[in-house]
DNA sequence: GCCGGCCGATTGTCCAGGACAAAATACCAG
DNA sequence: CTGGTATTTTGTCCTGGACAATCGGCCGGC
């Protein structure tokens, strides 16, 4: 690439120029946006911790220098790796620094899955990292052609999703490293859905997709959709984020009899249990919801007529059971 | 479906779990995750208009009934399509009513696109009202081997994603069938785009593909990454919502020369226009940035040193002229 | 007659500072 | 150690005020 003068159509010298760059300011919302962290939470911290401590504009609005926006950024990863405001705030700038490089997920249950080893995640960490994503892809595809979609999904991606959340959290990964993988991952998924055979008209069960508003994590969707549609099963996805309500009319409109929800851990606890009970009530109790995800609230407390399925493995044995009770039984 | 005893495992009598249904109350959060509406916004109306009115738990906290929580979807859809609140909460229900029901799309621009009507589309919308995922998918698939990709992003979807949206404005569509049709959509997409040939290593221009936070909308993105690859252009998509300072980086990581940006009309005027002087900025001026999407904003005030692409046709054009000039020449 | 700039009304977001529920942690008895 | 209770921490919710951004209508010039 040559070197263009920096400067654009607008700015006439190019100090100017750099200068937009870097001190450009940001606006409460946009640093919401930017960060993950609402603006009630970045107004409280100021007030008690005495960070961040924007500037004010003309108006006498916050106005966030791009190193504090930077510095959130890091501080809300180490908060989803289990780390608590109060003992950040009072650390050095070098110590929170050194924190974010490499240290360990502090308190946080870095539980090692079992002793099985499924298959080597290392090589795909590392196209990764070096940002290969035509190597990924067909890598991925690979696999997939090696192992069948089956042991692909339950072998390779979902301890490779681990892996790749702890990678995130432990800031051996970006945000948008993140998202490629999950881009391209998406795609070998849905290529190896439409390898399936379609089941004949009117298979049962008939299970609807789908994650509460707020949970933007899709891959694991994709992936439980696989594993139903090996089983036989008639799938309506409806991808990411749809209001409850909806949910509810969906299930109606497509005659389901699973309704399907994923997630990642994203939301609050209160939520997702909340949001759970509330659909369950919303249902007719002929309709089954059936939860998933690597949430740890799904596992220590139980919703009431949802099923929790921990296991991907355990989905083909879930929908034998409900075959085997008669096609319309709700959940015991 | 036989009638199984509605009573879930907690509660004992048959009508408390159907009260349970109905008379479940909503806190603010899930209002605003239900809706779409701010707090703020929820907060402010009550103020102004004296609608809606929650009444209050234990705590003095707003406890939505069901009701309000539908009637603000539909006033929700209502602003969308270009209705102030001020008028809309003078209207009695039955005026609200009547317009949800079929009224026309208020002051809003119902702009009829050219006169050539590319391909037919009511087939298409029939089988989303009649929730024929199948069916959708089989036509879909039909079309895509009959136009050619290239002709079934610009003649079929393009138009099509408009009379969907428009369809969900003037309350014809519910939320969950916008989101099972652009499901659909996206599984015939991403087979269309596996079909074109990989260019050979290190094609130009590369391409990066990615919406702003709080765009959710990817459909666009993936009918601009089939055009692109079938002008040859290596493409790297980050899928949706990826923050400001990712999306810098990913497009030295991945040595972007073109960052493609899709909007919807969801985003804010100064969302849009300053998130795009804001990247602009943070790009070293040989990088080019695309905007497209349906936001009218970009029509209206062009940001300087960003390209808009207003018709997808124009893809193929824009791309020759970056090759013509040279490879690494901003835009003038 | 139609387009473009100005002005007043409308509307969403921002602010302060207080309160408190929910979650996490510390403490303590068995 | 284990399990339950007290205490601290922390995010969300509250009120009521202010004002920037946007919209709609008005007017004047081409």
């Amino acid at each position: 690439m040559n070197m263009r003068d920096l400067t654009g159509s607008q700015s006439s010298a190019a100090g100017e120029a750099r200068r937009a760059d870097a001190d450009r300011l940001w606006s409460i919302a946009a640093v919401e946006r930017e960060t993950g962290l609402s603006k009630d939470t970045l107004r409280v911290w100021e007030r008690r911790y005495g960070f961040p401590t924007p500037s004010r504009d003309a108006f006498g609005e916050r106005a966030y220098p791009l190193q504090q926006v930077e510095r959130l950024r890091v501080l809300k990863r180490l908060l989803d790796a289990g780390w608590r405001p109060g003992r950040l705030m009072k650390m050095s700038a070098e110590e929170v620094e050194a924190l974010a490089q490499g240290g360990p997920a502090s308190t946080a249950d870095t539980v090692t899955p079992a002793a099985v080893q499924a298959e080597p995640l290392e090589p795909f960490m590392d196209l990764i990292r070096r940002h290969d994503s035509a190597g990924l892809h067909r890598e991925l595809g690979r696999m997939l052609s090696r192992l069948g979609t089956f042991r692909f999904v339950t072998d390779l991606l979902a301890p490779l999703n681990v892996a790749v959340g702890e990678a995130w959290m432990r800031g051996r990964l970006e945000v948008f490293e993140e998202h490629a993988y999950t881009e391209e991952v998406q795609v070998v998924m849905r290529q190896a859905i439409s390898q399936i055979p379609v089941p004949q008209t009117a298979a049962r069960p008939s299970v609807l997709l789908s994650t509460f508003p707020g949970e933007p994590h899709g891959l694991g969707l994709l992936m439980v959709e696989a594993l139903f549609r090996l089983e036989g099963c008639a799938c309506v996805s409806l991808g990411v984020q749809t209001p409850l309500l909806d949910i509810v009319r969906a299930s109606q409109a497509h005659q389901a009899d699973i309704v399907a929800l994923g997630f990642s851990g994203i939301l609050g606890a209160q939520q997702v249990l909340e949001g759970l009970a509330d659909l369950r009530a919303r249902l007719p109790s002929a309709v089954e919801v059936w939860a998933g995800g690597s949430a740890s609230v799904l596992a220590r407390k139980p919703v009431p007529g949802v099923l929790v399925v921990q296991d991907l493995r355990g989905i083909a044995a879930e929908v034998r059971r409900w075959r085997d009770a008669g096609e319309s039984d709700g959940l015991a």
